[in-house]
DNA sequence: GCTTCATGTAAGTATGCGCTTACATACTAG
DNA sequence: CTAGTATGTAAGCGCATACTTACATGAAGC
């Protein structure tokens, strides 16, 4: 039995380093976090760390690919939406799911807004893979509901980054801001509150409401 | 006719460098932004912030602070929102101002972000001040509505963030993450889209929506 | 066993950081 | 004019940072 840890091969001893910097850059951002921080958490020298990644910056690159591949191996959304309940359902899942995945785990947001906020280039790759992707299928199914008759017609894109702005911004107000502070965020009422706002304003009804438009103040 | 600038007074002095750190800050955040950085674009010696600000942190905090009042003596969104011509025309004229404004000089929403990323404390009191004044005058406006049978009945404050969220998301979309780089952003007609979606979701009909619920998918 | 070579590490170096000191210079009160 | 005080600055201190070097150590091939 050995009680120092045996070596690792390069793909390990890279994960671990990688695993370790991870949370690190998600909390303190690239200039925030220090290269022995990084060696301190992963139990690992730091002179190791610039072996596998020369620069600093290498390291910070593989973080951000690594978790670009985690997302990308996500449950596809379009199973999400495409699932049987209606668009009530479909949607509020898909709200519930954006709240939850990331109130659990804020690492993935914290790294996309630094890396946006620090450093222009990467962030664009970043977020088409990590955010665009679901607008992209959720437009995709606007488009569908509105050749079904079921949404009226709207510019799909934006209509799609609406229902994730309204959403995602729920979760920053939260996380980010630390939100009320009293009182904890209640996501599946959130996100039935925000589902049926956006499917009320994107359905197609046989009458004009109340009161079009109001003139007077209200 | 002096050509050596004459000497300032505490005051002015104080905001130079703060002007000075301001987009600094803002750019890069706190731990990318140096203190000899600021010194040069001020055009002053490094020294002088020093005795002016004794830590860099205080430089920060008076560099927030500052935007703070600025926003403070912004327009009342309760003007523009009570204005003459309807909700349609009142909240695509906020949204059109949330948009212009941020695309225009993103300065406030990066030190906003920047430091809602790396400290928490101050954030919130920032937030309160910049970005949930909005939420709550909204929210007001919402339920003056709501009672006078507008709007139907939902929670005032999830819908006014859901708006709020639904705009600033396509802002941050476009700033922070390079949008989609070909094609500009075109704000009158984001903010009509947006808006008109918004009401749809909010206004109360007559008549229920031609399909209520879809089982099939789409 | 012996060589080879990648893995791992102790102990740095150079640099740039936040911050200080010691001193010069201008304005103001008397 | 002079003393006193606040403004402004050159130079640099101590320290933490990203990154290196020189060397030890374990595993695999022969």
């Amino acid at each position: 039995m050995k009680h120092a840890p045996t070596r690792l091969d390069r793909a390990a001893r890279s994960r671990q380093i990688v695993i370790a910097a991870t949370p690190l850059f998600a909390r303190l951002g690239f200039h925030g976090t220090t290269t022995r921080q990084i060696a301190k958490i992963a139990r690992v020298n730091e002179a190791l760390i610039f072996r596998y990644f020369p620069k600093k910056e290498d390291l910070y690159w593989s973080v951000l690919e690594t978790q670009c591949e985690a997302v990308g191996a996500r449950t596809k959304l379009q199973k999400t939406l495409s699932s049987a309940g209606g668009e009530e359902a479909a949607l509020a899942a898909l709200a519930r799911d954006i709240l939850e995945r990331n109130m659990r785990d804020s690492t993935l947001s914290r790294l996309l807004f630094f890396c946006a906020l620090e450093r222009h280039e990467l962030a664009a790759r970043f977020f088409n893979t990590v955010g665009e992707g679901y607008v992209d299928d959720l437009a995709k199914y606007i488009e569908r509901g509105g050749r079904a008759g079921v949404f009226r017609v709207r510019d799909s894109k934006t209509a799609a980054r609406a229902f994730i702005g309204m959403v995602f911004h729920h979760f920053i107000v939260y996380e980010l801001f630390g939100g009320n502070r009293r009182g904890h965020l209640d996501i599946p009422k959130v996100a039935e509150a925000l589902t049926s706002l956006w499917l009320d304003g994107m359905r197609k009804t046989d009458k004009s409401p109340v009161k079009r438009y109001n003139k007077n103040k209200i």
